[in-house]
DNA sequence: AATGAATGAGATTTCATTCAT
DNA sequence: AATGAATGAAATCTCATTCAT
């Protein structure tokens, strides 16, 4: 199904996703017509269609290559850190820094999966709920462990993720703030809110 | 030749208002058409402008009232509470249980701004910002009185505000959980994320 | 078919008469929407109908009306004048000063037959011919008396007529020129433009 | 699945423009829907615009084209001629013939600049009051030598441009008299309309 | 007479997609 | 790989008209 991009000439399949995962950003995929990807990359509308198969394959390989990045991303930045509160800082850092640096592709991944048709939404909830149990792990080791109190796990690995998942939408990289000051926030946020009275004191970084 | 019996009368208003809500909850705005819209309130697609202007004009409304309605319940909820913790609380409690009991209005007044022409755009910004000082001020209220230790009060309230606004993304109402439980959880996280250490030892409450 | 308008309450339907001359005058009949017609009468479209039968018939019975009356005029404007010379002179005083005082039915009269239905569209035509009938007798005994040289009298009469009702697209009451002004230099030209040499010398009044 | 054969190709454009002078021409340009001329044409309605912009746009290139044809032309038959008796004989014999050779082209051109948007508008009327310039110039050199006696040059003009153009009502390329017929009467009508009694005898030509 | 709400047809325009060149 | 021109479906919106109230 997907072409093989031959090895002369891939700008153009470049170009064609940059424009798109702006102008998804943007308008959203379902205001995005082709007319203007295509006029975007500085190609006529049917010239598209060398590139591509249809829209919505378009939106599904943008946001599959998204989720494939991240996860192996995140698994990287996770990996040799022991203790649900190192783990969970690591994670912290990593999901907020990644939803700085990528904001367009990962706004995309998160508001255009209702623009997904049935199989490929499937396919993609199953990868986010693999990245959500990397949190729900952490979380469980840490109440299991006494350093965390949460309430109830799953509602708090679904408050964290929105909380540090949110950033994505207001964040601008010039803006007043640089990116260490955001996740430092973010993790005193997510540490104190999670963390026991206790197990807080001797070791409190932040 | 004879109209639909039973659609006749001052309803039609308030099915298309229904109607819509759902369909842009499930679909998006762009993606949910006015034929949708007319057959779901079981009218012809012309019929729909005995009560709507333009497709716009409907969606601006149906945003517009909540986010009156959401300002005016959240200042009732507000009202006569004294010193930051407790209108901390009386927020979180506020806004998740809202979230939850209106999590159409909600999602599409969050979500579907995008689709807001520049004129209603700016309208809606407005009343969202006079929403966010809410919080904002109350957090600044906390940190002068040395209660509250947040990074930076703008960032830490872009971050309370997603992660409780996040609920309406998930929330069923058969769920597992029932309401309390779930404000009941965010409400920890929010206020062990922002207090201090000291401040929060005599009367923790939850 | 036409409505017997009771004793109470003409006064509407003088409106809709009188909004919808303008309105065709301004827009053209097929832009003019009913809509806006009600509008221009402070009544709603459906109203509309306790006075019309349908928008067709509305349009008919003004240009009917019209032409009964233009016709009916131009006979008293010419009765009991003899000559060929002094009838014309009489048919293109009445024909242009009718044009300059009721130019928004002429025109409408003139420019619209082509959105009559084709029974309605005959029965105008009859009139017109019958009007233009009037000036081509004129022509025809004046060519006859040899007090008239034209090419050929069908088309003079077209050509004469349209010069005649020209008028009724730029004349404006508040102008620079009276209506005697105007009607004087069209009979001037019409006059010479038709006569022979020889018969006009003794007797030139223009 | 496969397209009309042979609608392919840059004809299309040429196909549009005489199919639309037509049906605007028999219907007016309001009457006169892109269905109906995407069938005459023999394409789908959506195909139009891979040709067009817009309806209005349409219209508007159609008149602009036209005006720019018939005062290009009129230059060239005007092109060396003296006197304004001579100078008039060419105009009518121009204005006549052209409005009797492309008749559709120029009754759009006159009647249907009601549906002209306000900017359009503006564009095709100066160049119309470019065009009747032409005449008045000629008028006025006519009076200011002594040959032409006009009431008023303005309504003069206006009167004998009506006259002219009505041709483009009536005439039928298959019908009693021929162009130079017309023409003649016409000129005849004009010329002596105009004339003084005494600058005509000795030359007189028709 | 007037209204509000309905209808059904139709308007212009946009869209994703196809395909011969 | 790019283009221009086609398709067929669908979008929003307008229209004249009807009719219970």
């Amino acid at each position: 199904m997907s072409r093989t991009v031959g090895s002369y000439g891939p700008k153009t399949m470049e170009a064609i996703r940059k424009a798109c995962l702006r102008l998804i950003f943007e308008h959203g995929f379902e205001a995005m017509s082709l007319r203007q990807l295509a006029a975007e990359v500085g190609i006529r509308e049917g010239s598209l269609y060398n590139h591509i198969n249809t829209k919505q394959e378009l939106l599904f390989e943008l946001i599959k290559e998204h989720m494939e990045e991240v996860l192996q991303q995140l698994e990287a930045a996770l990996a040799g850190i022991e203790g649900s509160v190192e783990r969970l800082k690591a994670f912290v850092a990593f999901h907020v820094n990644y939803h700085m640096v990528r904001k367009k592709e990962v706004f995309v991944a998160n508001f255009e999966l209702r623009s997904l048709d049935a199989t490929n939404y499937s396919e993609i909830v199953a990868m986010r709920q693999a990245y959500e149990k990397q949190l729900a792990d952490i979380l469980e080791e840490g109440v299991t462990d006494g350093v965390f109190i949460v309430g109830d796990i799953r509602v708090a690995t679904f408050a964290v993720l929105a909380m540090l998942t949110g950033v994505c939408t207001w964040y601008r990289s010039n803006g007043r703030l640089g990116r260490d000051d955001i996740i430092k926030t973010h993790t005193r946020l997510v540490l104190h809110g999670l963390r026991t009275g206790d197990g807080t004191r001797g070791r409190r970084s932040l």
